[in-house]
DNA sequence: CCATATACCTGACTTTAGTCAGGCATGTGA
DNA sequence: TCACATGCCTGACTAAAGTCAGGTATATGG
């Protein structure tokens, strides 16, 4: 723990979170509870399911349903069942009345102004710097808060990730990406004792993918790293690779391979910095080009 | 009003003070209510008198009283006389006892805690980009609180800015700086309606001043522009300057001037990237060598 | 069809936050 | 010395936020 970095965000937490978000707050409100206000807010012009604002403002049932009520009562929301057909006649949908998109109107509105008191009293250039500089802050931010842990290959999240995966590198590759023509993996390989296969999630999206299979009697191999490009190049595929790593390793296993496309560039030099070493060809990979080995 | 730039304010303060703020939050609390964990924060090992609670936190004298007193009733917290000699005897100083300074050194163990959740996903260059990134944006937002206002020159904060505009200026030109040998600023010129004296506060206290004296039938003159070195580089001297400019100009004037030290090169920078052009000496400052006028 | 889970709801409740009026002791300017 | 301001306090109050224990209607798997 480096206690300059440390300080540095301590600091930053303070200034922003006092100033930024306390005035935030007092722009939203307006007269009416802020609860209330971010709840509107939250249901936006296009209505929201109920539980889907449950999930997303973190709230109690009950609660919710009980800011629902006076914000109904109050001309500003209508709730009813939820108008997607043959959906689940539970579920139910909070939609804004015209004086609730007025409202939300002048929230947005607030909103804006309160962004423009920031702005304002820099000159152009300082502003530049701030929206940079800001939009790094979130960038990193959102990079620090990705959640790596394993997940069956079989979860809808993994198979989409894959299929991310799949159409990325039939984009890259010279001559596309053929499946079928590849070596297969099976799921089982992937399922603890035989290897793992790692989600990335962000706010439990998958942003991120990896797995590692435990050959017996040989050097573990490394799959499928592949890293959403909402998320690329905040060092997410180097911890992803590193913690497939770990797991080889907590396991007994002294080396990890690989075998990668020569397209895949910044692959190749993650592999390279992460202390890998090119070596013979090790299998038939029909999309191949190179063979990475790592002693761990 | 620029729609770009707005909207990526939006988006940080969106992202940064929900997911850093709450957590924030949560980690201070420990099952303590908030305020309460943060005036025990805000007391510090240190101790702290009443007053400046009152004014840091925002609180009202009440409420804080209240709070003061569940924390001595649960032992963390004893208030006392201010122990300063031939103090005002109505304040009352707030300090920890053993158990508040435990809690204390827990708060600030989480909070590093937290501040490390932040860094450890990163590898050590994103971490690296995320606090230089934080650091630009704070002292963005920094340059963005300070308020620039009128103020009576014998106000103390006035004074003491221009004391620190002295001793600034004493340490950079050739000869040091004498103000006697000076022309001499009365006080009465830089009240309304003879000129302006504005002072910059941030949290209300002083980081910069600047003056403009209305010579009759005469370019309006600007004087003792400066800018503390915590908020030098973030374009405070512009917009003071600015400000001495937008106020000459509302009341009739068209042009105004000032002299300036060869040794003062940002000045000069700025005098000249504003629009200042040099003109011949229109005083017998002993202390200049440049003078510039600009037609507003 | 049944048992069970889920989505949303209501009623009853507690805690936290914050406000307001007034009171006492101390300080300050005339 | 007096009137008035100020710093801190208490009591009485309100509103907002949040929790908990059920209750009803709708799915879902066998």
């Amino acid at each position: 723990m480096d206690v300059e970095l440390i300080a540095a965000v301590r600091r930053f937490n303070r200034t922003v979170t006092q100033r930024v978000g306390a005035l935030d707050d007092g722009y939203m409100a307006r007269g009416r509870p802020l609860a209330q206000a971010r709840l509107l807010w939250e249901i936006g012009p296009d209505g929201a399911e109920v539980a889907a604002l449950r999930t997303r403002l973190g709230l109690d049932s009950g609660y919710l349903s009980r800011l629902l009520r006076t914000l109904e009562s109050d001309g500003l929301v209508t709730v009813g069942p939820a108008d997607r057909a043959a959906g689940d006649g539970r579920v139910r949908t909070a939609t804004l009345t015209a004086a609730g998109r007025a409202e939300w109107t002048e929230l947005d509105t607030r909103s804006d102004e309160f962004a423009w008191s920031i702005l304002a009293p820099l000159t152009a250039s300082h502003r530049g710097r701030l929206v940079t500089a800001m939009a790094e802050v979130e960038r990193l931010l959102m990079a620090s808060m990705v959640v790596v842990g394993p997940c069956p290959p079989a979860d809808p999240r993994a198979r989409a990730c894959v299929r991310a995966y799949a159409r990325d590198i039939a984009r890259r590759f010279d001559d596309g990406y053929d499946p079928a023509l590849s070596r297969p993996v099976r799921d089982d390989d992937l399922v603890p004792p035989a290897g793992v296969f790692l989600l990335a999630t962000l706010d439990s999206e998958p942003v991120g993918c990896g797995a590692v299979k435990l050959h017996p009697d040989a050097p573990a191999e490394i799959k499928r790293v592949w890293v959403s490009d909402t998320v690329r190049g905040l060092g997410l595929g180097r911890r992803i690779l590193h913690e497939l790593e770990r797991y080889a390793a907590e396991r007994g296993w002294t080396a990890v391979r690989l075998d990668t496309n020569r397209n895949l560039t910044e692959a190749i030099a993650l592999y390279r910095s992460a202390g890998y070493r090119e070596i013979p060809p090790f299998n038939d990979e029909r999309y191949a080009h190179h063979w990475f080995e790592k002693t761990l």
